[in-house]
Formats: structure tokens, sequence, C-alpha cells
DNA sequence: AGACTCATGTAATTCGTTACATGATTCC
DNA sequence: GGAATCATGTAACGAATTACATGAGTCT
């Protein structure tokens, strides 16, 4: 779980509050990460009672007390030991690829304005992470944090790439799309009339005339689990 | 919720049993999205309480008993509607990122070595999904499925530009990082002292310095608000 | 007068993973 | 003899979202 060790690392650059992370959360990682207050405030709790963050009440009058979260020589030590760790690889999901993989269903009008929708999206999310450059420079130099600079900006331009890719691919898949036969779409009425239990039996087939393919798509989340395997191997337990 | 649709996309192909459309999940769109039975088992029931799809029990002497799904005109209508809405936008969580964003607290060689194994990672899934092609060729075949091998097709390329770019940046990531300066690293005993309240005094600061950066970064979660609020003007209610 | 900020939370619900359970058959 | 396939599930847990609750102070 990262959430906790992204809290951990805010609090490693000074006490802070859960209302605080918030906002840094907001102005920093949004686009990679994001956690709502009510998940913030009981994740300190646990990692307060798990020794890893003290906490320290700050008395306000007019407004409701503070309650001030400082990292532990145990909480450094479990953030040090979780950043050098490999990352974990989360399962990807994609609506868009979804609704993309089932297209046949509808008009060709329709799945292209999926498409452009979808490119709005990204486009926008581009626009901002833009524009996000110029306000973390002066955001970080504001804080004093400087060194942390350079690996912010690692993080926007990987959303960069990413989003780009995306959009790059959705303009592609319009252009393919409009491309296509009309008679690929809406062919809901003509699907083949096999009982879909060949779905079995057809994997037996190709296995037996393509034994490497279907090695390959077969064992897509064993993949991810040999990768797992691997890694414990590779540096101890990762729990 | 995208599992129900995806399930009754797969289904409105033809009759299947949860225990089929594990299979189709795992040979068509493991890239970008999974299912476990017993997420799936459930799933199923509730579609069918909520009239989406019908159950016939198929009575086997040997194997247990199966229970075949067929799409009901009312699923039909269902996934039809949500196919032609507009795709949510998901919010990205990548731990890899939160790694690098606190970069700062390892040794250099630490940030580079996680960032290879998310190399190697990103890059079993690139060589699955360019096998991936010539499988699903042949089981779109097999299936009497062939026009949908072109949608298909559309789903890997997207998942190969997107995971491309993962490797992509990731390499000039550990370019850039091994010219930055020693003293960048594992500056976790030199954070400057000032207390964190200031998180909220330097955005305020900001806000006043820089009007239009803070606009794009402090309104990112608000800003997919407000594409969804464009989206129900421009389409009806998106539930 | 109404919305937003500061500052804390709880409760309910959804979505997903992991573990557990059963039991015959077939492949190595 | 042990693992995998076929075929169904339930139960517990974890992560995250949404809704609800409180209450003073400030901004428009």
């Amino acid at each position: 779980m990262s959430l906790k060790h992204a809290l951990l690392g805010f609090i490693n650059y000074g006490p802070m509050t859960g209302y605080e992370l918030k906002k840094f959360f907001n102005t920093s990682v949004a686009h990679f990460w994001n956690a709502e207050l009510s998940q913030i405030y009981p994740a300190l709790k646990a990692m307060e009672s798990d020794g890893l963050v003290e906490m320290k009440v700050e008395v306000q009058g007019d407004r409701p007390n503070r309650k001030v979260y400082s990292i532990t020589d145990a909480g450094r030590q479990v953030l040090l030991k979780w950043l050098a760790e490999p990352a974990e690889m989360e399962q990807v999901r994609d609506p868009i690829l979804i609704k993309v993989f089932f297209g046949s269903a509808l008009k060709k009008e329709q799945l292209v304005s999926v498409l452009r929708n979808s490119i709005q999206d990204s486009e926008r999310v581009v626009a901002y992470l833009k524009q996000a450059h110029t306000f973390v420079d002066s955001f970080v130099q504001s804080l004093g944090l400087q060194q942390e600079g350079d690996f912010w900006a690692l993080t926007i331009e990987a959303g960069l790439k990413i989003h780009q890719a995306e959009v790059d691919w959705a303009h592609e898949a319009i252009r393919r799309i409009e491309a296509m036969d009309e008679s690929a779409f809406e062919c809901r009425d003509d699907y083949p009339d096999i009982e879909m239990r060949t779905v079995t039996e057809v994997l037996d087939r190709i296995k037996s005339v393509m034994p490497d393919a279907l090695a390959s798509a077969d064992t897509y989340h064993r993949t991810h689990a040999v990768i797992a395997g691997a890694r414990k191997t590779r540096e101890g337990v990762v729990r």
C-alpha cells in the first residue's frame, strides 16, 4: 500500500497536519496519486499507533486544534526501505479501451465521439501538466525544497509522456476507425450462433497449432506472478 | 463501474458461463482489465436479478453443472447505452512515480535500480503485447469473430504505446538522474527547519504572485469535476 | 445571506484481492 | 502421487469514494 508511504514521504519534509498533507497532495502529486481527508485521517492514526509518526496537539483559540504529525526514526526507516524496493505494477483498468474493444456494437460515429471525448480529457491533463512545471518551480523554491525540484519535474514529465501517448493513440484510432467498412459496426444481430462453449475448445486448438503465442497470452497474469517471484529472489521478502 | 459492462459485452457475443468469461478476460482484455472468478460469479448473479442476463443450468454428469448466461434485450440496451457514453477518467495511481518523487531520500544508485526494475516490468508487458497481435488474430478467426479483430487490435496498440512511453520516460529519467549532483541525494537530514505550516502560507503567496499557475494546480481535481459537469451538459445524466 | 477556509472526523458503500471450500477427472 | 482443469462459490479483508457531521471565522 503506497498511501502511507506517500504520507511518510511528505511528513519527512517536516511536521504537518492531515489538512496540510491533503493540500500538499493536491499541489504536487495530484496527477498520479490522490487521497481524500477521510482516508488521510485514519491512516495517520494507524501510523501513529504503529510508531511511524508522532502527534502533538497544537491548541488554537479561534480555530479547531491542529494535530501535527512528525516522522520517527522507525518511520524514516520504513520509508527508506519502501522507496528502495522495486515498485509494484498495478493492474491497469481503462474503461475507454473496453468501449473500443466492444466498438463493433456501436455506430461508427458513436465510437468516434467517445474517442474524441477521451482526447479532450487527456488534453486537459496535458495542458495542466505543462503549466505545472512553472508552478512547481516556485512552490519548491518558496518551501526551501529546491533539491526536490528535479524529482518533482520528472514525475510531471512521466505524466506528460503517458497522456500524450494516449492522445496520439486516440487520434490514430479515429483515423483507423473512420477508414473501416460500415459493415463492421452495429453487428450485434449477426454474431455466430456457435455455443460459446467453444471458447475453451478454441483455446485448446490454438494451443496445439501455435503453442508459443498462447503461452504468452495465457500467462499474462502468471507473467506478473513470475515477476513478483523474481523480485522476491532478487531482494528478499516483498510484503 | 465497468466490470458488469465488460461482462455484458462478452455475453453479447454469445451465451457463456462465469468460468468461460474468466478465460475470455485472460486471453483478450487482460492488459487493461481483469477480474477474478470470485468477483465474476456474484456480478453475474446481480446482473441476473437486474434482468440484464438470463441463466440456464446445463446439467453435466461427470463435471459440475454449468450455469450458462445469455444477454436479454434490457441487457443489450444497457450495454449499448454505456458504450456510447463518454468514458470516465480514472484516478491514476502509480507507485513508481511516488518513489521518484521522493527520490532525494535515496542513494542515487538505489533510485536508478528502482527505475531499472520498472523498465524490466514494462518491457515484459510490451513483449507480451507484441506477440498478442498474432494470437488474437487466430483466436478471433477461430471463434468467427473476424469483425472484432480490428477493435481488439486497437486496444493492443494502446497498451503498446502507453507502456512504450513508460519505458522511454524511465530511460530518460535514469539519464537525468545519473547527471545529477550527488548532493541532491540522501538529504533527509538537512531539510529546512521551517514549520510546515508554511505550506498554506506558500500557497497564499504564490496565489498572489502568479494566480494563473496556481489556478491550474489547485484546480486539478476540480478540473475533473468540471469535465464531469460538462459531460452531464453534453449528454444527459451520467450515472 | 451564502460560500469558502480551517480542522477535525465517522459511517456507509463499492470495488477488488486473497484465502478458503468442494469434488471429480485428467495429465505428467 | 501431485498438479492442473472444470466449475461452482463464500468469507474476510483492504483500499478508496461519497455522504454526513460540526462549528467558528472570513470573504463577497
